[in-house]
DNA sequence: CCGGGGGTGTGATCCAGTTCACACCGGGAC
DNA sequence: GTCCCGGTGTGAACTGGATCACACCCCCGG
């Protein structure tokens, strides 16, 4: 899948450069915060935490998807957000020194870089200007949060859906429109993403398919028609 | 309504000291940026800011109320939080320097004490240490607002209604317990603040008032039995 | 080979909450 | 005064999704 001829770090470290916090930084400050790193290698279903614990670590996500849910005291549960590499998570708890707000699961096979919160804190205390990037991180996650709830609170099902497919798309395939998007996730999991149920997830899939908007096959659903996919994600209302 | 022989800036610069974010730094520090802070004072009704309008400010509230709302396209609009004195407000655009997020409208008359994006920035390379306490507050805005997600999405309305109530209440009455905690918000504003229409939530009030748990009169909500309004919010499902 | 478990496809039914429609009330404008 | 407007109170009808109840399929383990 990657280039192969690289040794992990080195890839990780690749990676990690272009991922959302690290980015921010001066190469030099990066390669000694990315210095501390050391690295995990989680199975698929694997638990890497879970909400109410102490968590002083937080990961970057260097291969692999990591779900990131709510789970309500009735059995439900609510999909916060499905990471694909280059993704950053854990680093409220690490942040602030209280609980996790949430789980975290990974869904495939996957590869993490883990950083301490000794390491981070006094990283951060020698490198300030370091700062600023950290903090636009947040605020970015801030809004992003704020529009999700928004379009929960206001949206249908089938507006949802829609926009989840597409971002789906984005992030289990990062970058390139070229080819047919296809998405690896059981409409039960697309149901708690959404807010639904795997049932009305279904049938509105089928409803699309008839369409010619989407193709589903064993747990992997293709955007045959991207455009008019766009369009429903829009609509307002419905 | 609050000791009258001071002057508005000693009486702001009493309240900033702790309010969520500058409870968090030293005092010399807190003192230094809260001499950058300018007054100003609003209308009940008046617009602060509005959703998509660059902002290089951000506010306190020293006195009143302010609304946080995001419209939507078809009319309606979600209320995401109401915020009473010591509240900060507008951060995320003042930090990255993007858009703003979401309305603010000033509920009833009130002052703020507004900072603007210059000065913060400067203040923050001149005193790297009061990141850290800016960082906290950011994550725990994200705390709650993760919460609030699950809630929304989780819980059904009765539930919802019977938290917002007892946010509301602590936050229009800071710190007193003893006498009855009366909300003043109308029903129209109470759905959109739980994401119901004014109806329903009119019938649910009703059905409380018949039970004594809450007592109605125009505009003005009274919590009657403080205790089984909290044993409602804690109920998992319905 | 059979049985069971996970995912999918689909109807019948149920229900919380919305929409619509209308009545009442108090206050401010004219 | 009268009219209008914003808030409240209530019921009838509607409806988007949830629930429930199956059937089908494929794969894996025994």
């Amino acid at each position: 899948m990657r280039v192969a001829n690289r040794t992990p770090i080195q890839d990780g470290r690749q990676l990690l450069a272009q991922c959302s916090l690290f980015r921010r930084l001066a190469t030099e400050e990066r390669n000694v915060l990315i210095g501390h790193a050391h690295m995990r290698k989680c199975a698929a279903d694997e638990t890497i935490f879970m909400m109410g614990s102490r968590g002083d670590s937080m990961m970057a996500v260097l291969s692999g998807n990591v779900r990131i849910s709510v789970p309500s005291p009735d059995g439900k549960e609510i999909v916060l957000a499905i990471l694909g590499a280059g993704e950053i998570f854990g680093e409220i708890a690490l942040l602030d020194g209280k609980e996790r707000t949430a789980d975290a699961r990974a869904t495939t096979e996957c590869t993490l870089a883990v950083l301490e919160r000794r390491d981070v804190l006094s990283f951060f205390q020698r490198h300030p200007s370091a700062w600023t990037g950290l903090v636009e991180m947040l605020c970015e996650r801030l809004r992003s949060t704020h529009q999700q709830m928004a379009e929960m609170a206001l949206l249908g099902l089938p507006v949802r859906l829609a926009k989840t497919l597409l971002r789906m798309a984005a992030i289990q395939h990062p970058a390139n429109g070229h080819a047919v998007p296809q998405i690896r996730l059981s409409q039960r999991e697309l149901g708690n993403l959404v807010g639904a149920t795997r049932e009305s997830v279904n049938k509105c899939l089928r409803d699309w398919q008839r369409k010619g908007i989407v193709r589903t096959a064993e747990s992997l659903i293709m955007i045959a028609n991207r455009p008019a996919l766009e369009d429903l994600a829009e609509l307002e209302k419905s």
